[in-house]
DNA sequence: TAATTCCGTTGCATACTCTGCAATAGAAGT
DNA sequence: ACTTCTATTGCAGAGTATGCAACGGAATTA
C-alpha cells in the first residue's frame, strides 16, 4: 500500500463534502501541512483539485471527465437508458439502475421522480445488500453457494424498525426474490420509502443489474407500489433486451 | 511533486479509456508492472479503480460519487440547471454549460440535442479558449488586462479552417463579444458545427459561466442560429437571475 | 500606521517508503 | 504434460517523501 497515494485520495474524499483550506484538511488527515500542499499540487496537476481563490481547495474537473468516460464504458447502463427513461416518464417516480460491487450495491443511473418529496440518493452512491430492493435482487441472481457467502458477510445493521437483520431471514427472502423475479424493500433501509426492483439480464441470461422503483409511502401505499410491478418488470426486460437478453426468466449458467 | 502519485494519477487516466491489463498499464507508462500492481492496490481500496475478472482493471465507482458531490457543490450548474433545459426543450438543440478554468473551456453541464446528427462533447471534457462561443464570451468577461494576459497566452492551433489564429483578431473578437453581449463559433472548432453563447452572471454581475447552444450546419444555417441567440440570451437571463443577478448588462466591479 | 496573527510556501537533512529485480505461483493455451 | 503468459511476493538499495523550522505575505487588530 503506497502511503503517499492513500493520503492524497484520502484527502480527495475529504474535499468532496466542501471546499477546505491546507490547514484544515492537515488536520483531518493528521499530516504535516507541507506534506499536503505537496499531494495538493500534484493532484491539481492532473485536475483532480483545484484552488479556489487564495486559500481554499476543492475537487476538480478531471473528476466529471473520468467519471463520465467510466459511465460511458458501462455498457448495461447505456443500453438501459431508454427503457428506464420511460419508466420515469409513465410512473412519475425515481428510477434507480444498480449492479453490485465488492458487497455493495453502487448507483449507476437514477432518473428523478416528478414529485417534490424524493429521496436522496447520486450515482456512484453504495447502499448495503441486506436493506435495498435491488440488493436483493443482485444476491438473488447469484449461485446458492455464493449467495450463502455473501449473505454471510454481511453486518445486517438495522437502519429501520424493518430492516432485516439475521442471515436466515435474508436467505429466505432471497429464496424468494429469485422466485417471484421481483425484490420489495418495505422501508427496510430508509423510513418513508419503499422500492420494488426487479433484474436486467445479458446475453446470457446473467444478471447486470437491477432497476428499482423508489417512492416515499406518503404518495403511495404498499399496494399501490406493488401495483407498478407489472410495469417495472416491462421496463427491466426492456432493457434486458437491448443488452443483448433473448431467453426466459431462470438460468444461471 | 509527488512521483508515486503521479504515476497513480496517470494509471487512472490510462484506465478511462478502456479497461486494461497489469502489464498494458505498466508498459503505458513505463513503470515495472510490481510498482504498478502496488498502486493499483491502493487505489483499488479508494473505489478509485475496479478489478475486472482476473485480468482487466477499470475505472471505480469512487469517481462517479466524487464527480457528483462535486457537481452538487457548483451552485451555477444547480441554479442554471431549469433555464437550461427549457432552451433544450424549445430549440430541441444541445446545450452546454461552461466555466473557465486554467486557461481552458471546461463544460460542467449538457443537453442533448434531439436530432441525431449530435456534437460530440462531455461534462467534464475541456476545450479551447480561441474557437469556441463559450471561451469568447467568458474571457470577453474579463477586465481589459487580464484579457490581454489570457489571450497572449494562448497557442492559437487552427483546428478548422475558420480557426482565429492570432492575438490582435481574438482581442477584436473579444470586443465585439463584450459589446453584443454573446459570442459566434461559426463552425471555428469543429467543422459542420457552429455555436452562439451567452453569459450566466452571478449577484454582482460577474459572469460565472456561460451558457452556449451547439447546431450542425446541415440543420440550419447562420443566420437561422442566429434568429436563436433572442431564445439564448432569455435562458442565460433567467439562468442569471437564479444566481442571484439582479442588474443590467453591464459592470465588471 | 504599526503590530499581530494566521496561512501558505520553501530548503534541507533524515528516515522510511517506494521501487526494481528476480524468483514464485498460478492460469491459459498448445 | 509442457510452454508461455500474467499476477504476486520478498528483499535490499536508492531515492523520494516527510517533518521541521524559518520565511513571507495578507488580513486583522490596535
Amino acid at each position: 500500500m503506497s502511503q503517499s497515494l492513500d493520503r492524497a485520495l484520502t484527502l480527495v474524499a475529504c474535499l468532496a463534502r466542501e471546499p477546505k483550506t491546507l490547514d484544515q484538511l492537515a488536520g483531518e488527515i493528521g499530516v504535516h501541512k507541507s506534506t499536503v500542499l505537496r499531494l495538493l499540487r500534484t493532484l491539481e496537476t492532473h485536475h483532480f483539485v483545484h484552488r479556489e481563490g487564495a486559500r481554499h481547495y476543492r475537487l476538480g474537473t478531471a473528476l466529471f471527465d473520468l467519471a463520465n468516460q467510466s459511465l460511458e464504458q458501462r455498457d448495461v447502463r447505456r443500453s438501459a437508458e431508454p427503457a428506464l427513461a420511460g419508466l420515469n416518464e409513465r410512473t412519475g417516480h425515481t428510477v434507480h439502475l444498480a449492479s453490485y460491487e465488492d458487497g455493495e450495491v453502487v448507483y449507476i443511473d437514477k432518473f428523478e421522480g416528478h414529485h417534490s418529496v424524493r429521496m436522496y440518493s447520486r450515482v456512484g452512491k453504495r447502499a448495503p445488500l441486506h436493506c435495498t430492493a435491488v440488493g436483493k435482487v443482485l444476491v438473488a441472481s447469484f449461485p446458492p453457494r455464493r449467495r450463502e457467502e455473501v449473505a454471510e458477510g454481511l453486518g445486517y445493521p438495522a437502519l429501520t424498525a424493518g430492516t432485516i437483520t439475521g442471515v436466515r431471514d435474508y436467505l429466505a427472502e432471497l429464496d424468494r426474490v429469485a422466485e417471484r423475479g421481483y425484490a420489495v424493500d418495505n422501508a427496510e433501509h430508509e423510513d418513508f420509502i419503499h422500492c420494488v426492483a426487479a433484474p436486467v439480464r445479458g446475453a446470457r441470461g446473467e444478471v447486470l443489474a437491477a432497476v428499482s422503483l423508489s417512492v416515499p409511502r406518503v404518495l403511495l401505499d404498499l399496494d399501490g407500489l406493488l401495483a407498478l410491478v407489472p410495469e417495472l418488470r416491462k421496463a427491466a426486460e426492456e432493457a434486458s433486451v437491448r443488452c443483448g437478453w433473448t431467453g426466459h426468466e431462470k438460468g444461471n449458467p
